[in-house]
DNA sequence: CATTCCCGCCATCTG
DNA sequence: CAGATGGCGGGAATG
């Protein structure tokens, strides 16, 4: 039935710019939105709303963020925010429990022990990766019977997004690949479509994560194949953390690159009106606990934008399509404030990986005179 | 062509 | 039972 064709009638370029839209910048605005004094309760609806996205990916969002304990729900429809505070807890308790799991692989039918899922005993589970931390996972395979209760609740994004992090706390390397990481979390499942699915669900966590700085993707450096290197460091395997800032990530899919997700749909119209949230960019940055607390550091942090630049970039394509295109136009002017143009965008880059490397080797940084 | 990953349908799960 | 959740995979961007 006539798709609406994404049709570019107008003159020009689309306007669609995928990063925009992508679940790391929503996650970025979401903690900008939301990280600062004052919040206790994060309504679904009203991040939805202010952040110009579809509920579904304000789902998607506040489940990675439980996973980590940002956030708790609370009721429905509603999440109790508990802040960035506590991430290392959340994650020294990951790490626990994944190495507990780890060598007795528990069996607790319907997760007792933690929480997550009961499985299946999988049959020929040769490690795959470095090690045979088989945090939990299992799926049948090719499905046959089973509970779809649990069974769903197993494949939960935020299940799964615990267990992506296991991987890197609970192993030596600190470098992974999603294909890698997916086929570990399946146990070895030869389906390739099960891989493929749940590689799809692992960028979306990773997008997230990388977002907060939990993870970097690099290329392996043999393979050159993409990776993602844990940049929350743990105790023992920090030392000196490699060569140190190696941040050229220039202009890839920089995560946060860009500011706001406006509503641009890909090929159905955006409905609703845009509403650009006004986030005044007070997101009180945690600093690196680095004093006596353990192991987990927590992870370089968010905002990179924070501070100095904070407002809501508009689709800043010259020419757009469809009608709701004068929505956005307006908003455009209105809001318009930076990145309209590639230098500015660079500046705004540049800052970031400043804010990066400075965070990553507290001090190894030197003031680029950007201006 | 391969990799990334947004989008939104629709199965499930609440309240 | 309506609304809330969120798995899932098609297929469009991007590399």
């Amino acid at each position: 039935m006539a798709l609406p064709s994404p049709s570019p009638s107008a003159s020009g370029s689309t306007a669609y710019c995928r990063k925009q839209k992508s679940l790391g910048l929503l996650c970025s605005n979401f903690l900008s939105l939301y990280n600062r004094d004052g919040i206790d309760t994060v309504g679904l609806d009203d991040a939805a709303g202010r952040l110009g996205v579809e509920r579904r990916r304000i789902y998607d969002i506040v489940n990675v963020l439980e996973s980590v304990g940002v956030l708790v729900r609370k009721a429905k429809n509603t999440y109790h925010w508990i802040g960035l505070g506590a991430i290392p807890k959340a994650l020294e308790q990951l790490k626990e429990e994944g190495f507990r799991n780890n060598d007795e692989q528990v069996d607790v039918k319907s997760g007792k022990v933690s929480d997550d899922e009961e499985d299946e005993r999988i049959p020929n589970h040769s490690a795959s990766l470095q090690d045979k931390l088989d945090l939990d996972s299992i799926h049948k395979t090719a499905g046959s019977s089973f509970k779809s209760g649990e069974n769903r609740k197993e494949k939960s994004l935020g299940l799964l997004t615990k267990n992506f992090i296991k991987l890197f706390l609970c192993t030596n390397s600190d470098m992974l690949s999603l294909d890698d990481a997916a086929k570990t979390l399946l146990g070895d499942a030869q389906n390739p479509s099960l891989t493929r699915t749940k590689v799809r669900r692992l960028y979306d966590i990773a997008n997230v994560l990388s977002s907060m700085n939990f993870i970097e993707k690099i290329h392996h450096p043999e393979t050159r194949k993409p990776a993602f290197r844990w940049l929350g460091k743990i105790s023992q395997t920090h030392s000196q953390t490699g060569p140190a800032t190696a941040h050229q990530e220039s202009k890839k899919r920089a995560f946060g690159t860009e500011l706001t997700n406006i509503c641009f749909k890909r090929s159905k119209l955006g409905d609703q009106e845009v509403k650009l949230f006004d986030l005044q960019g007070q997101c009180q940055p945690v600093k690196p606990n680095t004093n006596g607390s353990n192991s987990i550091q927590c992870p370089p942090h968010l905002f990179d934008h924070s501070d100095s630049v904070s407002l809501p970039k508009p689709c800043v394509g010259e020419s757009n399509k469809v009608n709701k295109t004068q929505d956005c136009e307006n908003l455009a002017s209105d809001y318009r404030p930076q990145y309209r143009n590639q230098a500015l965008r660079d500046l705004f880059v540049h800052y970031m990986d400043a804010w990066k490397s400075w965070y990553s080797e507290v001090a190894e940084m030197d003031p680029i005179g950007v201006i």
